[in-house]
DNA sequence: GCCAACGTTGGC
DNA sequence: GCCAACGTTGGC
């Protein structure tokens, strides 16, 4: 059973081109350090679950590709690099705190913006449109995809 | 830069 | 376990 999910990346980091541009246009999801969002990766995902590529603080936040989750989860190497922002001190080689799975974008798409998310009552409940929503990782029901994926086809 | 909303930390 | 203080996210 395929799941969907929303990914947000800052562009200024890692934007949609940056992947395109990776081999395989496939890149590590590193730096998460949020639990919700590492479980997310750890326990739900599978190895060609549909992703909403989401470009956030930034001028335009929106979506602006499709991917795909190209690997089972492992552990997410910043988190030992000393000298990473996204060091943790805390974490165990024997028992890693953060987990992470690959990324590999099949298309970038127009930037469906917030504005026009919000516009549509079907995707009103669009867990990334609810007010005071931070999580960087947040599950597409099916229904919803539905309707995004040919919105980012047909302007 | 502002600020609302949320997550984490740590004293008790 | 409670909760105040603090830090971060992210749209605007």
């Amino acid at each position: 059973m395929t799941s969907y999910w929303l990914m947000k990346s800052e562009p200024g980091e890692c934007s949609v081109d940056d992947v395109l541009a990776a081999p395989n246009a496939t890149v590590p999801w590193f730096g998460v350090r949020n639990y919700q969002a590492r479980n997310f990766m750890r326990d739900a995902m599978r190895v060609g679950d549909g992703v909403l590529f989401y470009h956030s603080s930034c001028a335009e936040p929106g979506i602006v590709g499709v991917a795909r989750v190209a690997s089972a989860p492992y552990p997410d190497p910043t988190q030992f690099d000393v000298k990473s922002p996204y060091f943790d001190a805390k974490s165990r080689r024997e028992e890693p705190r953060w987990t992470l799975v690959d990324v590999q974008v099949l298309r970038k798409t127009r930037n469906l913006a917030l504005p026009e998310l919000r516009a549509h009552d079907a995707l009103q409940d669009l867990v990334v449109l609810r007010k005071g929503n931070r999580l960087s990782i947040t599950p597409v029901e099916a229904r919803h995809w539905r309707i995004l994926s040919k919105l980012l086809d047909h302007p």
